[in-house]
DNA sequence: TTACATTTAGTATAAATTCTCATAAGGGAA
DNA sequence: TTCCCTTATGAGAATTTATACTAAATGTAA
């Protein structure tokens, strides 16, 4: 199963590389317009999916919100802001977890899990301070 | 703020607590019509806001799919089935996880964390190998 | 070329949830 | 009680996110 890499494709993946960043398919979408105006955004969409697919990015579906993609494809946890929704990458926050062996306890077969840190970004927490003090 | 007990509210909670499962709002919905068949939909999410909200109930927000309410609102961790959806309660998984220690790397403030294990349950096991055996 | 498969743009549709708003219900205070 | 006020409800519209569909475009291979 050959990826063939068609323009629309190759803008995407590139786009989400140079963001350095978690976004959604919308937020792409909007980047990559900038540079092919006319792409649609199922096509973002659909080429999202087969990039995940293929391994080449990662895909985020963080609790119930807009799935987000990763321009690392490794395995690694993520940690979530709750005030404005970013995401970021963390080292492996699970040492020492034994994912399968919970899972047996209740009979199930166990094929990953999902780990999101939450809390609020630096970027919240100053925003926060400076209207605090305001009052 | 006192949590007014509506007799919508009251149903609500009571068929939540009595199914014994992580139900999502349409179909804790099915289930109250049928004790009060004129009950609106959007009474439902509603309520279930507001009994999460009072740590009545638990919210749960799997990844990437409907909203699941649980009747049981301490702290646990969830196992997740991605064949037929369902969900489970899980004893803690994450002992000696240090969210706190990780948030702080990248400057967040954690406030929480997120984990759910993913697999097959064993109901969705016995039917794939049945569905195995049959070819 | 011709012939076939894949991909795309644009739009329609779907699913889950939230919002709006007129009406109804419930709880004091007189 | 009766009146008033706040809050909740029902019904449906609106929103958000994502996928499906279709005809046109493009690529590929003989």
């Amino acid at each position: 199963m050959q990826l063939r890499m068609t323009n629309q494709r190759e803008i995407i993946l590139r786009e989400l590389n140079t963001s350095q960043r978690h976004l959604a398919a919308d937020e792409l979408y909007d980047r990559v317009k900038k540079v092919m105006p006319r792409i649609s955004l199922a096509t973002v969409y659909r080429n999202l999916e087969i990039l995940s697919e293929a391994g080449m990015i990662g895909k985020l579906e963080i609790s119930g919100r807009q799935k987000r993609f990763d321009y690392d494809p490794s395995e690694h946890d993520h940690i979530y802001c709750v005030v404005c929704h970013r995401v970021d990458n963390l080292e492996m926050a699970h040492k020492g977890l034994t994912a399968e062996e919970f899972g047996a306890v209740v009979g199930y077969s166990v094929t990953g899990y999902r780990l999101e840190i939450i809390g609020v970004c630096p970027e919240c927490q100053t925003k926060n301070e400076n209207k605090e003090s305001k009052k």
